[in-house]
DNA sequence: ATATTCCCCTGGAAGC
DNA sequence: TGCTTCCAGGGGAATA
């Protein structure tokens, strides 16, 4: 469920509520995919200060006064939450990160698709390793159109599988990538490399304002996805072309298609979009 | 190198 | 009501 506007949201709360403040122990709870190797987390994050919580990609870095960093991916289920320490925990918690203060951080994620583990970053505001092989953010000054027709060139992928790369444009996932095409007017099926300068401008261009709007609604909520504090994003209601299956198009009024591409499903318009 | 398929899990919804 | 089947926003490995 986490796409960039959700992890935005999740990162912009959690900065918010843990900036200055520090890790007592790390708890693993087990039933993960990663394994956490808690003894090696509080060795490193004992009494360390939160100097931040930053964004990459779908990534999510806490930041220490140390060199030593947390990287969190929420997967399709994952959730922070922030707890008493002497609350019971829930269902699917993981990871729990007692704060010198009383309270508990708890990572908790059903499906364990997500994962938390202990990183280096080595220079000051520089990102860990593991992720150096991400593509450009979508929100910045490099992602433009004439960035994508470059990428896009001699590539058969479907130009929706293609903007879901993350190896191209981070933080585009399903809900985001037929949204923004929906709004480009154009077919999610056709190869990357047929594409007009024209049309990728227009595709990032749509690819920033739906992203920009998801993030002040406070992201999607189709099933699972909650903010650190509970409450549930409002995107889905204004969502115009995921998810209507059966439904109808919002701007000519022609049947929604589904199709499966790059192994998801895919909603478009067949009026709407050449 | 690029494209396609499969798989990791659990739970909720839909179908029978 | 209860059992079965299908499906899910992510990502990475394995396969053509």
């Amino acid at each position: 469920m986490p796409e960039l506007p959700e992890v935005e949201t999740v990162v912009r709360a959690l900065n918010a509520a843990l900036l200055g403040r520090s890790i007592a122990k790390a708890v693993f709870l087990g039933k993960v995919r990663v394994p956490f190797d808690a003894t090696e987390a509080t060795r490193a994050l004992r009494g360390r200060s939160i100097t931040g919580v930053r964004r990459r990609a779908k990534y999510i870095v806490v930041d220490f006064d140390c060199d030593a960093a947390l990287l969190a991916h929420l997967g399709m289920t994952g959730f922070f939450h922030i707890e008493s320490a002497s609350s019971p925990y829930e269902k699917h918690d993981r990871i729990a990160f007692l704060l010198t203060d009383g309270e508990e951080l708890r990572y908790a994620d059903a499906r364990r698709f997500g994962f938390v583990r202990l990183a280096r970053v080595s220079e000051p505001a520089g990102w860990p390793g593991e992720l150096s092989f991400l593509g450009v953010e979508p929100l910045g000054r490099s992602f433009t159109g004439n960035y994508l027709h470059e990428r896009a060139k001699g590539r058969k992928t479907p130009v929706k599988v293609f903007i879901m790369d993350q190896e191209i444009v981070v933080g585009v996932g399903n809900i985001y990538a037929s949204e923004a095409l929906f709004a480009a007017g154009v077919d999610p099926r056709r190869p990357a490399g047929s594409l007009t300068p024209g049309e990728w401008k227009r595709i990032a261009a749509e690819i920033k304002g739906v992203l920009r709007y998801a993030i002040k609604m406070g992201g999607s909520t189709i099933k699972n996805y909650r903010a650190v504090d509970g409450t549930e994003g409002a995107f889905q209601r204004v969502l115009k072309i995921y998810g209507k299956k059966a439904g109808t198009c919002p701007v000519c009024g022609a049947g929604v298609e589904t199709v499966r591409l790059g192994g998801r499903s895919t909603f478009f318009c067949p009026s709407c979009q050449a």
